[in-house]
DNA sequence: CTGCCTGCAAACCGTTTGCATAACC
DNA sequence: GGTTATGCAAACGGTTTGCAGGCAG
């Protein structure tokens, strides 16, 4: 994805909202952090850097513009707050994660297998699937060496 | 699962906890509510009719005692609230959720096609699963005619 | 009798909201 | 200029915690 300033207000246009220097800093932080699973509050830490005037409220506001926009996606690993990655829109299939139960680390499961059983879902109960999320939990390599 | 007192009572004994009122109450209302994904809240509403003098806390403090048991299943419906659900220890598989993003409904999935795709990971990332958790977002069949 | 468990209320913490001001278009 | 967006601080809501008393084993 290379959404750049013009790409980006145009999209924000469409739906009737403004591009700010505020949007445009988040936005451009969860780009330079693609692959991360950034909390809120860590992306207002890293926002701040360069636009140290924002408020934690925008911050709360703007990834939630950015999530309807399909920009950004959030994510729920059990840890008590919400935390968000780069909604890659030229993925054709979502990543899914594997998260360790012993120390907490989360691995990027690229493969998605999940076509058949949409399908199969679809068919079986008239349910228009548009997103799935699947997480698998267990123990990771390094925890399982000890 | 017909998991009565005593059994309940064996498998507490194991870990070094107590049997108490509280904890068989909330174990039985789970168990009149299978199928139901009910919220700490509810199941406090539920809990009081029969044991009126229980606190919320001790309701919190129950659910997960029960979840760390593997009796119950704790649930995110991304509605803000922790949820749960009996976890059936004689389910050969878990069962997944459709979540209507229309009208909020979940729908229950006994289909569970994972395991394919399971052993997959396994081999890849020499990661060992212990669990996983599936949920479908789309529109349901009543939201599709409108 | 000893230690775990409970109920209560206060604290917690991530998130949301109201409002006056500022910025975009 | 009109309207949307922001920053601040207060409110919110679900969850956790500290503690004195209660109960299981």
């Amino acid at each position: 994805m290379s959404l750049n300033g013009i790409e980006f207000k145009g999209l924000l246009k469409e739906k009737g909202f403004k591009l700010t220097t505020q949007r445009r800093a988040v936005l451009e932080i969860m780009q330079d952090h693609k692959g991360e699973h950034l909390t809120t509050e860590e992306i207002y830490e890293l926002v701040k850097e360069r636009c140290p005037e924002i408020g934690l409220a925008t911050v709360y506001r703007t990834v939630q513009l950015l999530e309807s926009l399909k920009l950004v996606r959030k994510l729920n690993l059990d840890d008590g707050c919400c935390r968000y990655e780069l909604g890659l829109e030229d993925e054709d299939h979502h990543h899914h994660h594997l998260i360790c139960e012993e120390c907490g680390k989360v691995i990027e499961v690229a493969e998605d297998l999940l076509d058949p059983l949409e399908t199969k879902i679809e068919d079986l109960f008239n349910f228009k699937i548009t997103d799935h999320k699947l997480k698998f939990y267990g123990v990771c390599e390094d925890c399982l060496n000890h």
